[in-house]
DNA sequence: GATCGATTGGATCGTCAAGTCCAAAATTGT
DNA sequence: ACAATTTTGGACTTGACGATCCAATCGATC
């Protein structure tokens, strides 16, 4: 049983947890620095969590839903390629923000944790599935309206789409500015339209 | 001064700490571990290298001299889109017999390393530069040699390319299949044959 | 073959992180 | 109010890792 202050104190772990390994990445957080960002005792994260690797999970899960969720609500009312650019846009802008810091959550968790934590591997490429399927319904939803033929290949073009972003956040980590993550959406884009209805 | 022996045994250390970092990550790579692999006591670790920091930084270099070279020596001779289509699959095959595991070396360190250690982001922000040359260089020949129109823009198309693949190798890491790494080469090279001369 | 720097082995140190333990305090239900 | 359960604080144990140290050995050169 846990009570609603009991949850609240396991939030507060995976929040502070989930902000420290964005920044840091995994191995570089320890349990004593979530303790501290928390402003939680050391007993207090082991009473909600297994080990680091259960709150790792807790984290992945959290960030699934910040971005997985908010991805799902814009790309769900993309109509034209004009709304697929401005959430172009949305995605740069966001990144621009950051000062092309951090890259991009979900993906570096992946990148860390792929070869060593086979379940966190699973989560993650069902998070990322979940994103690709978002894209891919954007798209369709441009056939259904008319707006692309229906010749394009949703699934190949939003598979893609969630390449292009994920390395050209990556990049733009490593660079410091989002030049590779724009000339990667744009050029998917520009591909896509080719597709359109004139 | 150093002999040729003990440049031997710098090698040894530089290649067996790739493997592992290939393998478990920079931080998930002990420096016993390394001992270990190499058949080298602990002194010479730090006999040839000032911290594990500079270590790494050999290994940044290793990785990109074996990677980047090998793919400038082929994307050197791209003189026609099937040669474009043939490097495509000359990257997707190492990655398949890989069993998708591992993602791009290169990739992989630049997540692990950009936020914490500036002198590691600028060395595989450079790598990535390099990279992008090279494919770029392999676009500007296809103009060159008459098979696409000069509107196409070698740098943004190399630029997207690179995107493309390092999120390609990120995902077939995640989903373990080269599914997405395929989609995205595949879209961008396809926007490129768009550029073809009839 | 003597000299001197380069190389090597391996014990060792200090630090810090993961995880445990137990008792105290707070909260809940009756 | 009281019992049962949850939540909390913080000291503590264990183990591993990065890094150091020093003596021994190797090998090139004169």
């Amino acid at each position: 049983m846990v009570t609603a202050k009991g949850q609240a104190t396991r939030e507060r772990i995976v929040h502070a947890a989930a902000e420290l390994m964005f920044r840091h990445g995994v191995a570089g957080t320890s349990t004593p620095a979530i303790r501290d960002a928390a402003g939680v005792s050391s007993s207090q994260i082991y009473h909600y969590f297994a080990d680091k690797e259960a709150l790792t999970s807790a984290v992945i899960a959290y960030q699934t839903r910040l971005i997985v969720d908010a991805q799902e609500a814009v790309l769900g009312r993309v109509d034209s390629i004009a709304a697929l650019r401005a959430w172009r846009d949305l995605v740069v802008g966001i990144q621009r923000e950051l000062e092309c810091a951090g890259g991009c959550p979900l993906g570096s968790l992946s990148s860390e944790l792929a070869e060593h934590d086979p379940d966190a591997r699973a989560a993650l490429a069902d998070s990322f599935s979940r994103w690709g399927n978002a894209i891919r319904d954007g798209l369709r939803q441009l056939i259904e309206h008319g707006v692309l033929r229906a010749e394009a290949d949703p699934d190949k073009l939003a598979l893609a789409m969630l390449a292009a972003l994920q390395g050209g956040l990556l990049l733009s980590q490593a660079q410091r500015n989002s030049s590779a993550l724009e000339a990667g959406l744009d050029t998917i884009i520009d591909r896509i339209e080719q597709y359109t209805i004139t």
